[in-house]
RNA sequence: GGGCUCGUAGUGAAGAGGCCUAUCACGCCUCCCUGUCACGGAGGAGAUCGCCGGUUCGAAUCCGGUCGGGCCCGCCA
């Protein structure tokens, strides 16, 4: 195929014929010069009088039309000469034009600093993808896939797709539902994940599977999460009884990823392994964006005799000690505060470190020997501020944990250059819910509890811990990945402690258990999300940006105008009938 | 389901009780222009300020509601 920028320039003298948009015109009356634009790049045409039916059609011409040129590709003379393109020292002497097609003003801006809102870019989605960043975006995406196949194939794993039409499972997000002509009353689900396939294929013999897999699940988008459907890397591997082996298998990947293929350096060559319990309590979170320190340092125990009740009566008090704040302005410490308050919080306690003094409206209400404690053990220095949290220990992990990456954020400690992994590991089996009291898996049932049968048996139950992890890149979590349990008697005995009996969990995963019966080899894998991996490495924040036709943040396709209502007659084929309130 | 926030010509922005008969830039239309490159010049059209209601002598501006967008919580790997 021939393209604008890269052929053209070395074809001097010659005839040629382009094609493609018109970039721009501009109309000396005399002489009208346009700019075409391909995929790769932009050539200058120059019309001149002399050839009068180009003319004519040149005089006609508007912002992207499309044309077909024939001309001579000549040298420019000096001080003609344009640097700014890649063609700019050649132009094409038209002879003849044809218009293959008209195009009406266009509705959004495509090719100005100031992009039209995301709305309008998303209805017009098709003018959009003309954008330079969104063509990049997608040939880019197109070279990622392209460097995982290879790498998968190289690591000896073989793609397999599994069904789209699947199951409705009754753990996780919420399904879409599929009606089905000629089954009345019952339901197809999409796949949220190929998880229990995939487990299939390992009973099945398949030593090393993977599938770039599309997955769908009905739950409300996010700036980092797609509404509806979304992609991911998925993998399983046979006889694998260590997730550190999943985990070093995959590694290679996600670096060359990170450096050759993003052009990003990584903060540590060798991904850290972090527990979820260190996670939660250095962080706050169990997706910390490790490119910059701030820790949650813990003062419960110095600060446990304290007079002053905000902090004597929390079950536990942290705080964060943020370099350089005290350049922080009362009102933005306020918006702060709001931040605070918004994640749960009662307010926000805070010493500021100046010179040999410590300015705060709390300092009164502290002893010397409890300043001096927060001081040495946060490190505040001179011009430091430390911020308190003091409340249940969950809250003031979370509260606390969201101000590390808005003052990281305010302080430009991201470095956007730079992509900090790592690996959280040990995530618990089972958590409690706050609200209903009850136990609940923490994250999927079909992990394997560290210890096996003997753990289910004797531990206490909220201190079991999955053989699983995640990873995280830059604060975002971009793959999560299990030892499986492979085991029907575990199966039995994870649910068990749940209530389930085994009835239940032969009815929701019969097949699974089934084939759990017949020699399953333990296996182990994970998936990464591509959609989110991809922005992160690209270096976008916003999900809708590498897609090429995403769904808005509401969950409609603005373009296409899905979803939408159906013909009576296609329900009624389906069995289905409109509720009154319909 | 909840919280915060935004909505002004085709597009992006300004205006924050009377100076608004709403300003600017890009785009659009007409005319002029043979070396521009986001060409230049002259002129022109285009907005019931998302919608409904209220306060006021007077509302783009204040208040209430409603619809739509964005971000977040819940939810979600």
């Amino acid at each position: 195929m021939r393209t604008l920028s890269t052929e053209v320039p070395a074809q001097v003298g010659q005839s040629v014929q382009v094609k493609g948009w018109v970039n721009s015109r501009r109309d000396h009356g005399g002489l009208i010069f346009i700019d075409l634009r391909d995929h790769k790049g932009i050539v200058q045409l120059v019309v001149h009088p002399e050839t009068a039916e180009a003319f004519k059609l040149a005089e006609e011409i508007r912002d992207e039309f499309v044309l077909a040129a024939t001309g001579t590709v000549t040298e420019r003379e000096e001080g003609l000469k344009n640097p700014n393109i890649e063609t700019g020292s050649v132009e094409i002497k038209v002879n003849e034009l044809s218009i293959l097609n008209r195009s009406e003003p266009l509705p959004i801006q495509i090719f100005s600093e100031t992009q039209s809102n995301e709305e309008l870019r998303l209805k017009y989605r098709y003018l959009d993808l003309r954008r330079p960043k969104m063509q990049y975006m997608l040939t880019k995406r197109d070279e990622m896939y392209a460097r995982m196949r290879s790498y998968m194939n190289e690591n000896q794993f073989v793609e397999v797709t599994t069904p789209i039409l699947a199951n409705s499972s009754p753990e996780g997000a919420r399904d879409f539902l599929i009606p089905s002509r000629v089954h009345p009353g019952k339901f197809y689900a999409l796949p949220q994940a190929p998880q229990q396939f995939k487990q299939l294929l390992m009973v099945g013999g398949i030593p090393r599977y993977y599938q770039l897999a599309a997955c769908f699940r009905d739950e409300d988008p996010r700036a980092d999460r797609l509404y509806g459907e979304f992609y991911q890397l998925d993998l399983e591997m046979s006889f694998v009884e260590d997730g550190e082996e999943v985990r070093t298998t995959m590694e290679p990947l996600v670096k060359q990823l990170v450096t050759d293929f993003a052009g990003k350096k990584l903060l540590q060559d060798d991904i850290p392994r972090l527990p979820y319990v260190e996670a939660m309590e250095k962080y706050g979170t169990d997706k910390p964006d490790l490119r910059f320190g701030m820790e949650l340092v813990e003062l419960t125990d110095e600060l446990k005799d304290t007079e002053f009740g905000v902090f004597k009566n929390a079950e536990c008090v942290k705080a964060i000690c943020v370099k350089g704040a005290s350049s922080l302005s009362r009102s933005q410490i306020d918006q702060f505060t709001e931040v605070a308050k918004s994640e749960g919080a009662g307010g926000l306690a805070y010493l500021t470190f100046e010179g040999r003094e410590i300015k705060s409206p709390i300092a009164k209400f502290l002893k010397e020997s409890e300043l001096k404690a927060i001081a040495d053990k946060t490190g505040a220095a001179d011009g430091d501020v430390v911020f308190f949290g003091a409340d249940t220990r969950k809250v003031v992990n979370k509260v606390l944990g969201r101000l590390r990456n808005e003052f990281a954020e305010h302080f430009g400690l991201k470095d956007p250059d730079v992509i900090a992994l790592a690996w959280i590991v040990d995530f618990p089996f089972y958590e409690m819910d706050d609200k209903t009291n009850q136990m609940d898996f923490g994250h999927n049932p079909f992990s394997m509890p560290k210890g096996g049968l003997d753990a289910l048996n004797t531990e206490d139950k909220l201190s079991i811990v999955a053989d699983q992890y995640d990873m995280v890149m830059n604060g975002y979590e971009v793959c999560s990945g299990a030892v499986r349990n492979h085991n029907p008697e575990v199966m039995y005995k994870v649910f068990g402690a749940l209530g389930y009996d085994e009835a239940y969990v032969e009815e929701k995963f019969g097949a699974m258990l089934g084939a759990f019966k017949y020699g399953a080899p333990p296996h182990a894998g994970c998936a990464f999300g591509v959609d989110r991996m991809f922005m992160v490495l690209m270096g976008e924040d916003n999900i809708r940006e590498i897609v090429a036709f995403p769904k808005n943040g509401s969950g409609v396709d603005v373009m296409m105008g899905s979803p939408s209502v159906v013909e009576e007659a296609q329900l009624k084929e389906l069995h289905i009938k409109p509720t009154e309130e319909d």
